[in-house]
DNA sequence: GTCTATAGATTGATAGAC
DNA sequence: GTCTATCAATCTATAGAC
């Protein structure tokens, strides 16, 4: 087995390393911004040196798009393949379950990509302008079908988009103002089944839906890995 | 009229420089955070030397203070006085449309608080648990008292705020990805009519009550003006 | 009240020994 | 691949002339 190869597990080091620093950039940047945010501090909180963070990522810049990469990926696997022949509810239920699903599992990503869009998207205006737009064209174009037949409210798909992602995300985005209004230290299974089946009712029942049973959902994320499982 | 006493309108120019200087940090904080942003950044957008600033808000931590302070006030003024004789859809409809009113008139004072918050509110955790705490109290108890009688469907009422809040915020706070998804360049009066409505009746109708006619808003604030009127 | 000059700490990034 | 030492730039804040 171990033969006398030179490099044994090539790369592993780097990608091990590489992780550790992602996810510690990820916690500084969410707590102080681009900006705000020192290598040194990412080095403290990785536990390394700070020019081993140079090393890996060359500058402050790449390791910050490299971490909105990584979120962006996650986004882009919601809700991926839908048609118009798909049940609204169900279809409609679903989206705002995974959301409220990815919100309690990746709190931090959610909190990042919102820091980024509220200063203006600096990094990430091309994903927007490009991926995520085709991401809600085709989305759209379903939610219409839907209506022209009749099967739903005439609401405005792109707001409706707006309207689910903005509900669920709140729940990670505001996660310091919900707890501390309702005097709790953090999410419980629980609160997330219960935010879920309120924001679906309303939603649904809003857009001139029959509101479902409810459903135990199959998979169930754990909260905070966040970046590197 | 004017006499030879010494100072004439006292206090005049201390009052017209906080307000330049609070306004031009307003926007600098917005855009690079509390740590990220520069007493230099905040002196060279107000036009006035660094040292103006320290000389009229001792350190960067009492002007940031200060902007969060004015922005508070904002949001306390929000749905101000209800009581359970109202009308739920009348109240509902018009917090929605203060609110996505708010959003256009002020953008960066909701951007501002909103990264405040997803930060974790370092600088105003005292405010959230006692004053933000009490208004949800006062509001929750009107809210919980229509649906005993069974005016409304038994929606959690601290949820509903929640609800309310971040559909609303997110035109202001999600502004550059909304404007950029819908291809536009800014929001215009047509727009903000247009989010209200859907809002109200979504949110309305999926709480179980009759969505009211379309209401012309008696107030209409202009947009951008954000900190000092 | 205004503004220049500057102190003292921290920043992003690199060189070079190990 | 790791890490110390260091540079030039920038940071907050203040002293003191006007």
């Amino acid at each position: 087995m171990t033969t006398t190869t030179k490099k044994y597990k090539p790369g592993k080091i780097r990608e091990r390393n590489e992780e550790i620093i992602l996810k510690a950039a990820e916690q500084e940047f969410v707590l102080h911004g681009f900006k705000g945010t020192s290598v040194q501090a990412i080095a403290d909180r990785a536990g390394l040196p700070k020019a081993n963070i140079h090393y890996y990522f060359k500058n402050k810049n790449n390791l910050y798009r490299a971490v909105l990469e990584y979120i962006t990926q996650l986004w882009n696997e919601v809700l991926s393949g839908i048609s118009e022949d798909d049940d609204p509810a169900t279809v409609l239920h679903e989206f705002i379950r995974t959301k409220v699903e990815l919100s309690y599992s990746h709190p931090r990503a959610s909190k990042l990509f919102a820091m980024e869009i509220i200063q203006g998207a600096p990094h990430i205006r091309e994903y927007i302008r490009s991926d995520m737009r085709k991401w809600v064209r085709s989305k759209t174009k379903v939610f219409d079908a839907w209506i022209e037949s009749g099967k739903m409210d005439p609401i405005d798909p792109v707001h409706l988009i707006f309207m689910i992602w903005s509900t669920t995300q709140h729940y990670a985005d505001f996660e310091t103002q919900v707890l501390t209004l309702m005097n709790r230290a953090e999410y419980e299974r629980e609160d997330i089944d219960r935010i879920t089946q309120m924001l679906s009712h309303i939603i649904l029942k809003g857009c001139g839906l029959e509101v479902p049973e409810l459903t135990k959902p199959e998979v169930q994320l754990e909260p905070t890995p966040d970046l590197v499982e």
